[in-house]
DNA sequence: ACGTATATATACAGGTCTGTATATATATTT
DNA sequence: AAATATATATACAGACCTGTATATATACGT
């Protein structure tokens, strides 16, 4: 992937994170990135496509960290429901972390028809997926269930992340996952 | 209050929860409500002026309408808290519900700086308050912590619904936050 | 050295948005 | 009935936005 596209995406991932999506221009996004319109233009078919790429990079580097983590620090299904929390906490908590996209994404186009909306609304659903899988593969009973519950405090620690940083949410979401992980492991 | 004030309260909550807030221009506003421009702007000194009134009238009318209802029908500080979720279900099931707006706000007027972004901050810190005083009440060790873990839940279900209605997020919520209590209550 | 691909600089068309100005209509009060 | 407050209708200025057009510069392969 050409430089300058990929410095396209890191400037836009921050300001639309910083400042909002629909309150980001590209004239703004070109001149942090210190290129131009017609270079943006060039790789980006239009602002709701690079809108769709921020996204898409943002979900495929988080969802391939934490499962890469995952599975080099834990064998067994539950140590990796029991350590999911960790890694999260770790990746919000790094000093490069420019939120969870799909989230503001899904707020800042609440129309199911946007294209945007759907992508975030799939990533949401992938992301639980996930959980729900580690959660199936540990024998919990709902497994289902579960990673409803703990995808829930995820997108609720972020979102207060997002809105103070060093907010602490995350380690209190971890705790809650704790608690709620051994009981469903009990069952 | 004004009828004609009164409307354009509703027409914008409504509009704000469907379309967002940056993306629903005042000439909507004022369509869909059946008045003028110039009658918005005699009651709205500006488009931000509205937000903010639609905020405060959104967390007023969620706060009372909560704290009344679980006045009345538990009398035991935890009861209260067992029964958080339950009429919290209640408000966000209801037909008539148009989400939670300090959460979309926040999401789309990111800078601290924005009195939009000040007040979704201090009406999310307020509810987490309300939790913390009925933990307090019950004589939770760790209520603070309680509070914020039962606010990350809240908000991320309330995020789940806003994003898909009828997922059922807030049901599997207050299944969570029933752990999480009889956790913190045994403690 | 020459041609080609890539990036820049800049201007602008067409649209949307907020907030105001101007003129008119409808009620209500006296 | 006259006077006053309230609401409408409409137009518009000024700012911003996306996406494109045009012309120029820079690098690179051959």
């Amino acid at each position: 992937m050409s430089t300058l596209k990929s410095k396209i995406l890191v400037v836009a991932t921050d300001l639309f994170q910083t400042r909002g999506i629909n309150s980001t221009g590209v004239d703004t996004i070109v001149a942090v990135a210190g290129t131009t319109k017609m270079t943006l233009y060039k790789y980006f078919t239009s602002k709701e496509n690079l809108i769709l790429e921020v996204l898409k990079k943002g979900h495929e580097d988080f969802q391939s960290w934490l499962s890469e983590k995952l599975n080099t620090n834990a064998k067994k299904p539950s140590e990796k429901l029991l350590k999911l929390f960790e890694f999260i906490e770790e990746w919000v908590t790094s000093p490069n972390f420019r939120g969870m996209g799909f989230i503001k994404a899904s707020a800042e186009f609440p129309n199911e028809e946007s294209p945007v909306h759907q992508l975030s609304s799939e990533q949401s659903r992938e992301f639980k997926q996930y959980i729900c899988s580690l959660a199936t593969e540990a024998n919990i009973k709902d497994a289902e269930g579960l990673a409803l519950q703990l995808s829930l405090l995820f997108e609720g620690a972020v979102q207060a992340e997002q809105m103070k940083r060093g907010s602490g949410a995350m380690k209190y979401a971890k705790k809650a996952s704790k608690i709620l992980i051994d009981g469903a492991l009990a069952d």
